[in-house]
DNA sequence: ATCTATTGCAACATTGATGTTGCAGTTGAC
DNA sequence: GTCAACTGCAACATCAATGTTGCAATAGAT
């Protein structure tokens, strides 16, 4: 039953960050239905609507969290460590597609917990600058911002694509861009 | 009379817009109080939130359509054209930031006209590969997909960067990267 | 000044989502 | 086999959003 109950509730985060992406006013009927258990088992296990919303986002903020500390940000070659937080976060962006800046207003912990992953990213990304590896002339909150931004689209647009190939294609547009030299 | 309703009745638009980019779910009745008019008084205009919808998607429409004619992407050269469409659509996604994407699946009409919109600019992309704009060995839809996300990324992120200074940026980024040389 | 369109306001009906509870059936742990 | 936990199902109450209507007030056009 215990193991029953934990992999219906996985079910149920994942289904349900999937339809919320599509679809953030998607019904808790809706949810339950598409992972295949009833209405009144969700309700069970989450308090209410807000509980469910806060489960999908610490289960994101979990898996972050987790490749922004093996991506060693602080320590390793800043070439070695984009490639390695890329590869990490495209699946994590993947598995759980719900726009985080923009649904977690409400809940003022997660919040907290996305300000300061989202500082530990823009720490990493001032080191490039001061290290060299970007433009003299790049602000980094804009260079952040790209980053995120074909984060964003080959995760989403790009699901076929594999994860090593993605994190290929995102730091070479990153850093040398599309164009002819 | 006629004239103060087009006038609220495009205030409604533009602030039912602004609300529902932040939150697609937000009711009716927020977006009157927002509006400074009657809740009422907007059910008189549109039949229902689905038709209010299609007038906020069509009033985009309208805008990206005028951009993407005056650009020019056929007739004129590659970096005139680029540089023409990015500093008119990036005011046309700021004051209708609505994803039309996502929210439009449900109005076959203004996904067909999305459609036609979006295939103009793929054409573009293709015609800046084959004349030797990007490189080689560059997917078109990649750079495509990339373009919307600079646009996205510098219109709604950095809202006080003037379109010219911000179409600058986007082509830098698409172009060059922002890695050093 | 009169007429007409539009608005705000109040009231109402309807609908869909939310959340709760009781009960019977099932399943895993022991 | 027994027990405890969990589930589905049905029923219920509640609430927020939607959409409608009638009426009085207002403001622009003539």
């Amino acid at each position: 039953m215990r193991a029953d109950a934990a992999r219906n509730l996985s079910s149920v985060l994942r289904t349900g960050a999937r339809l919320l992406a599509e679809d953030p006013s998607t019904s808790m009927a809706a949810i339950a239905a598409a992972a295949g258990v009833d209405r009144t088992t969700v309700h069970r296990r989450f308090a209410n609507r807000e509980a469910l919303l806060r489960a999908v986002f610490q289960a994101k903020l979990d898996s972050a969290e987790r490749v922004l500390d093996e991506a060693r940000l602080t320590e390793a070659p800043v070439p070695v460590a984009l490639h390695r937080y890329l590869e990490g976060i495209i699946p994590v962006a993947r598995e759980w597609p719900v726009d985080t800046r923009r649904m977690m207003q409400k809940d003022p912990e997660a919040s907290a917990r996305r300000e300061a992953q989202s500082a530990r990213l823009s720490t990493f990304i001032q080191r490039a600058c001061d290290e060299g590896y970007l433009r003299a002339d790049i602000d980094a909150a804009w260079a952040r911002a790209v980053l995120d931004a074909l984060v964003d689209s080959i995760a989403h647009r790009f699901p076929a694509v594999d994860p090593p190939q993605a994190a290929d294609l995102v730091a070479d547009a990153f850093l040398r861009g599309l164009g002819v030299t």
